[in-house]
DNA sequence: CCATAGAACGCTGTATACAAAACGTAGTTA
DNA sequence: TAACTACGTTTTGTATACAGCGTTCTATGG
């Protein structure tokens, strides 16, 4: 591979697809608001502003359709998909359960990670802005459900986590539910150092119905 | 074809979408074997046979990626997923626990769809061919999860009973176990119209773990 | 006979082109 | 004013073009 007179590579590939970087600057677009709820797409002047073409352009965003982040309209084109409570009630009620699920299934190994999810959380509770929130409760979610195997879960739960990504800016917009959250994160590793699964997944549980109900308040609310 | 001077008859626009209807023919010809396990797919070709251009037949793979039948790799192109016990051992869980949920929370509802219940299970048990069963097992299912509210919910699990058929046609080559599913839908049936939830879920768990069995027993036999 | 360099070809990923449907706009009629 | 219509402009859905990477085939050397 290295070219003894040319030892520098001639050009590092520079992207991967230009597909999945468009629906990464797409996704960002969406979760911090720049393209709002119901917004429609203007698949040229989106083009010309993340400078690519309308054909990747337009795959990435039917690949964030199937993640319920857009729809299409026959003839009409894509609109950013409105946010609704609807929404919300139906994902979290999934959410919780394949994550439990996961959670089941690796049961055993699940101790492995408790210091880990421990230092994330302890991170979390300080966490100042939304954004870092979010990620650091994404980052404690997945590290929970890291021991799982079942790649087919893990993505389908990375997927509905996208989907309500939007949502949560609003509860974590409020620290006082971040702290509640925390301290529903604690009780979670409590359980588990306990070796108690079943307390775990009731704590799981709680977590998320808890997270949901503050979110619904907060919808009807403002 | 176009005729001058005939102006009446433009050619009737048969189809909705290219990319929908392509991605039907790409999944039944992935389903049905004459697009095997691990055969690589050319775009050129494949879209001079379905008599369509790349680019929506290059979305409607990009929708099969997503839902598992097909892969892509850089600069290699999309090739079908092979079969593979263990995608079965990832998804029939999911698919029990999800189809679970959502009786779950349309409990209420479920003895309104018994006697159609009834009616597909007798013609499921007399299916003669594998096709005839899987549509028939599928529209069962279906049926019982038809009073769920939750339109995310049965979207993914219509999405993961896709990602399986290739699977079933296996399981339904065997009229053995076709009566043997047929007789645990009739448990089913019949602990709903006793108004025993508990029972239910658990012959639904039941139904899946079978069938996932024998479905791992026929796979590592053949 | 096998291994290998290199050239020719094919394929993918992306860009651009084009026809037809949707949308807007201004003018007309009631 | 409100509804409707005719027409020009946008925009989508699909087709085609093109550059660069991969693959294959051939011919040469060991």
């Amino acid at each position: 591979m290295a070219n003894i007179r040319n030892p520098t590579p001639p050009k590092t590939n520079v992207h991967k697809r230009l597909r999945e970087a468009l629906r990464l600057s797409l996704l960002d677009l969406i979760v911090t608001g720049k393209l709002k709820g119901g917004e429609r797409i203007n698949e040229s002047r989106i083009s010309r502003r993340l400078k690519a073409s309308r054909t990747p352009l337009r795959e990435a965003l039917l690949h964030l359709e199937r993640e319920g982040l857009v729809r299409t309209d026959l003839r009409r084109g894509f609109t950013v998909e409105p946010l609704c409570s609807r929404e919300i009630r139906e994902i979290y009620p999934i959410l919780a359960h394949l994550e439990c699920l996961a959670v089941r299934t690796s049961f055993r190994f699940v101790t492995t990670v408790l210091p880990k999810l421990n230092r994330i959380n302890a991170e979390f509770a300080r966490a100042r802005t939304p954004g870092r929130a979010i990620k650091l409760d994404t980052l404690w979610h997945n590290t929970l459900m890291s021991q799982s195997k079942n790649a087919r879960l893990t993505s389908m739960v990375a997927t509905l986590r996208l989907a309500i990504r939007r949502y949560e800016h609003f509860y974590m917009a409020d620290s006082k539910l971040i702290h509640i959250s925390a301290a529903q994160h604690q009780e979670i590793i409590a359980a588990f150092r306990d070796d108690d699964l079943e307390a775990g997944i009731r704590a799981i549980e709680e977590n998320y119905v808890f997270g949901m109900q503050a979110l619904l308040r907060k919808m009807g609310e403002e």
